[in-house]
DNA sequence: GTCTATAGACGGATAGAC
DNA sequence: GTCTATCCGTCTATAGAC
């Protein structure tokens, strides 16, 4: 199922090269949207030579969708319980922002498997993800109870702070569209607006 | 470009079922994903048939794209410059909730095409969109100007009020995985979450 | 209006030479 | 490891009988 293990320095190039086009044309176009032609292409590639380090279409797609995991899950995880709440939530605010920002390709392979459905993560979202939330909800809903933040449904909350942030790199096409030439780049303004938005929300 | 002229019962019956099932077929694969051997399946019809009715699979995508806009944009529309500003937005957010819940395959047909690049509603949002969002945002400028609601950036508002709701139709699936079976229904609380957010964020 | 049959193009994957 | 050639399945769309 998995690739060539990368030996040699040209593996190591190509499986690679072949992953980060992969990447451009799986979030552009989807799965099955995307051909083995496209990513051939954008990698340099011809397309038996590309079978050759990965067995399949699908095989590329997985290695992809789960060496994301881990990049997407660990702003939340640095979420720490001892720290003040408010300064807490705001910084995993703008991590998650960050990532929208410096990675909106990866932001768009995600929600492109969650939008049909999630058939190839549904187990890991059942699994991990929902553990992960409940265990932060927890403490969110602990700092609540203490008077810390106000009064907030913690996954709710987790859930805006998800759709708050990839929006801007999901639908960074129609965010651009809409502000219009006039201003180029929408993040900075994003962020102050999101940090308003949370400290009103959450300040006691 | 366009499907035939539904004059008769029959006629008026096989496009209606055909866009229905088109729509749930595109909405769950995107266009490329989806194939007209599904959309005839779930229509009822043999394929030939189908494009008798209509001339392409682009013809039946198309229309269903421009049939959406209204409905999408008619809650913005209806953002009274003469109401209380708060309750304004809030009935905005709510209605747009309400679309989220109660026609969540237009609202991933839209997010796969806008996720894809917006090929074909570039200039609608460019356009017609984007007029609107600015006409709007002028009026949530006033307000804020006026003191009659906090100080906020107008379009990054409309933004967040397009990502949250429209978050619980696009990845309700992630939702509902996250949540878990011990919740089935997960907007009566997103509702009561939203409007504490937008009443903390713009309540002078 | 609806069907069977099929054309014609494309896409994933493989064979086999080098 | 990389290439050319090609197999085979699937897809959109059309032809033509009824």
């Amino acid at each position: 199922m998995n690739e060539v293990r990368p030996r040699t320095r040209i593996q190591r190039r190509n499986t690679g090269a072949i992953l980060e086009a992969a990447l451009a044309v799986f979030a552009a176009q989807g799965f099955r949207g995307a051909t083995l032609d496209q990513i051939a292409e954008a990698a340099g590639l011809s397309k038996p030579n590309l079978l050759y380090y990965f067995p399949s279409k699908e095989a590329i797609h997985l290695d992809l969708l789960t060496g994301l995991l881990d990049l997407w899950l660990d702003p939340l995880r640095a979420l720490d319980p001892e720290g003040e709440p408010v300064a807490e939530i705001l910084a995993y605010v703008r991590r998650k922002l960050e990532l929208s920002r410096d990675f909106p390709l990866e932001s768009r392979l995600f929600a492109n498997e969650v939008l049909q459905g999630a058939p190839r993560l549904a187990g890991v979202i059942a699994g991990e993800l929902r553990d992960l939330v409940e265990a932060k909800a927890a403490v969110i809903r602990r700092w609540a109870e203490a008077g810390r933040i106000r009064p907030v449904h913690p996954q709710h909350l987790i859930f805006s702070i998800w759709a708050l942030t990839q929006h801007y790199a999901d639908f960074e096409v129609q965010v651009r569209l809409v502000l219009g030439a006039g201003e180029p780049d929408p993040f900075p303004a994003a962020e102050a607006h999101l940090e308003a938005l949370f400290t009103r929300l959450l300040a006691p």
